[in-house]
DNA sequence: CTTTGACTCTCCCCCAGGGGCGGGCTTCAG
DNA sequence: CTGAAGCCCGCCCCTGGGGGAGAGTCAAAG
C-alpha cells in the first residue's frame, strides 16, 4: 500500500491530478481511511495509472480516459477512437503551423524593415520583377485603402509574400475620385472574389519616404524633379509599396510608416 | 454605438467573450447604461477588437493579449514576443506530431494483427530478414519480460517498428534461470542503457500461436515435430514474434494473443 | 399604452488541473 | 510522552470561455 504522496512518485502523476482522478472516478484508491481521508494505492492501481498516464500523453480528455477504461478491453476496440483522435492531431498540427507561418512572415517582414531603416532617402532607378498579386482596383477615396487592403489581407492569408502595392491611374492628384488600385503580393494564386493577376516589372525612379501617407506629395515631388532633370520622362500608373504602415496587428505609428513611391520611366 | 449583439457579429467574437473581456479590461465598452447594465460600443471598440481577434487566432492567452495591447504600439515591439511564441508553437506541433506518430503505430499494429487473423495456424518454413532491434538479454523468469518490454519501449519509443521479439537461448524449457533477451525493432537507432545490435536473418519453421504464452508449448512441440518429421534439425536461439500481446496501452485477452514462434533451421 | 418577442443582464457549473491556505495526521527522534 | 517535520486533507481562486437559468430591458406592432 503506498500514501498518494509515494504513489505519485511512482507513477508520475500530481498529487493534485490523483485526487482529481479519484473524485472523477478514473482512479479510485484501493483504500481510504475514514477519519483521516488519507487515499492509499495498491499494485494493481500502478498498473492502472500506467494506462492513465499513457492516454493523457495522448492528449485524451479525462472523460474519454474514462471511457476507455471502462469499455475498452483490448486495443482492437480503441481503433476508431484513435483515428479519430488522429485527424483531430492532424488538423491541430496544420492550424499550429499556419499560425506559425503568419508569425514567421510578421517577423521577416519587421526584419526587412529594419534593414531599410538604413537606407538613404534618396532617389534611384531600379529594375523591378514582375509579381503575381491578387488586386483591387476601383475609384473612391484614399482613406478606401485601408479597408481594401483588410479584405485582400484576409481572402489571400497564409499566401502573402511582401509588402503592399498600391498604384494610381491618375497623372494628377484627386481626393475623392482617384483610380486607385491595391495588389497584395503572392507566393502562390488564390481563390478569392478579387482577381489574381501579374502586376508587370520595369524600371522605376524610387524614392523612400518616412512618415504618415499624407506626406507622400512631398516624395513625389522630389521624384517628378529628379526625373525631369534627368531628361526622362514619367509614365503611369505610379505605385506605393507600403514597406511599413498599418500592420496585420497594430496601427503603429504614422511617423515611422515607410513608404516607397516607385514612378516608372519611359 | 452598437449593443453587445451587433458588436458580437460586427467583430465575430462571441456575447460571452465579449462580456469576458470586458471584466479582463481587453476590450471595454465605450458605454455601459447604469441602469440595465446594458454594454454598448464603438467602432474604435472594432477597431481594438480587430486586434484582439488576430491575437486571439494566434493562440495568445488573455493576459498577453492585454499585455500587448497595453504596452505595443507597432509591430516592432512585438517582435521579441512573437519569436518566442513561436518557438512555443513549434514544439507542440512537435509534441503532437510524435503522439501521432504512436497512434499510428498502434493503428497499424492492429490492422495487421486483423490481417493475421486469416492466416492458418499450419508449420511453415520463412526466411526471416536481418532487424535492427535494441535488446536486454538476461537470465530469469518468463514473467519478468513484461517489464523489460516496459523499459525497452520507453527507451524506443518513436523508433518501434515492429512486434516485440522474445528469444530463448535454452534448449529445454526453464521456468526461473531461462536465458532470455528480450528485442524491440527500430526504424533507427536509439540511444539507450540497452545494446542496440542487428538480429541476424535466416531460414526458420514457424507456426502462429493463439492463447495465452502459458500454452506455447503446444505449439513448440508442433513446430519440432514438423522439424523432425521433414528430416531437418532445429537451432538456438528459439523466437517468439508477439504480434498481439499486453499492448503499449491496455493488456488484452490473453485469449486473443497471437504468437509467432520461430525455430531456426540447420 | 400595452403586448410581445428579441435581447441582455448576472450568476452558476463545466473542463484539467496548478497554486496556495489553514488545519489535521503520521512518524521519528529526543 | 512530546515536539517537530513532513504529509495529507478539503476548500477556494485561476485559466477561456460554453451552456443554461431566471430575470430585467428595448423596440416595434397593435
Amino acid at each position: 500500500m503506498y500514501n498518494i504522496g509515494t504513489f505519485s512518485r511512482v507513477t508520475g502523476l500530481t498529487i493534485k491530478a490523483l485526487r482529481l482522478y479519484h473524485e472523477r472516478g478514473i482512479l479510485v484508491p484501493r483504500f481510504v481511511d475514514e477519519k483521516s481521508g488519507y487515499r492509499y494505492y495498491n499494485r494493481d492501481d500502478a498498473a492502472r495509472a500506467r494506462v492513465v498516464v499513457a492516454l493523457k500523453a495522448m492528449d485524451c480528455s479525462l472523460s474519454e480516459i474514462r471511457h476507455v477504461m471502462a469499455h475498452c478491453a483490448d486495443e482492437s476496440d480503441l481503433v476508431g477512437f484513435l483515428q479519430n483522435k488522429r485527424e483531430t492531431l492532424q488538423a491541430e498540427i496544420a492550424r499550429l503551423h499556419d499560425i506559425s507561418s503568419v508569425i514567421d512572415r510578421i517577423i521577416n517582414r519587421e526584419r526587412e524593415v529594419i534593414k531599410m531603416q538604413g537606407k538613404t532617402f534618396e532617389v534611384e532607378v531600379k529594375c523591378v520583377e514582375p509579381r503575381l498579386v491578387v488586386a483591387h482596383r476601383w475609384t473612391g477615396a484614399w482613406q478606401e485603402i485601408g479597408e481594401v487592403v483588410l479584405k485582400l489581407r484576409g481572402a489571400a492569408e497564409l499566401a502573402i509574400s511582401g509588402p503592399v502595392i498600391n498604384l494610381c491611374y491618375n497623372d494628377e492628384y484627386k481626393e475623392f475620385d482617384a483610380d486607385i488600385e491595391v495588389c497584395m503580393p503572392l507566393s502562390q494564386p488564390v481563390e478569392s472574389p478579387w482577381a489574381c493577376r501579374t502586376l508587370e516589372g520595369g524600371e522605376f525612379a524610387t524614392l523612400l519616404h518616412r512618415g504618415p501617407f499624407e506626406t507622400l506629395g512631398e516624395s513625389y515631388l522630389r521624384v517628378f524633379d529628379w526625373i525631369d532633370a534627368s531628361g526622362r520622362k514619367a509614365g503611369l500608373p505610379t505605385r506605393q509599396v507600403v514597406h511599413k504602415g498599418p500592420g496585420p496587428l497594430l496601427e503603429g505609428d504614422p511617423d515611422n510608416y515607410l513608404t516607397e513611391v516607385q514612378v516608372p520611366l519611359i
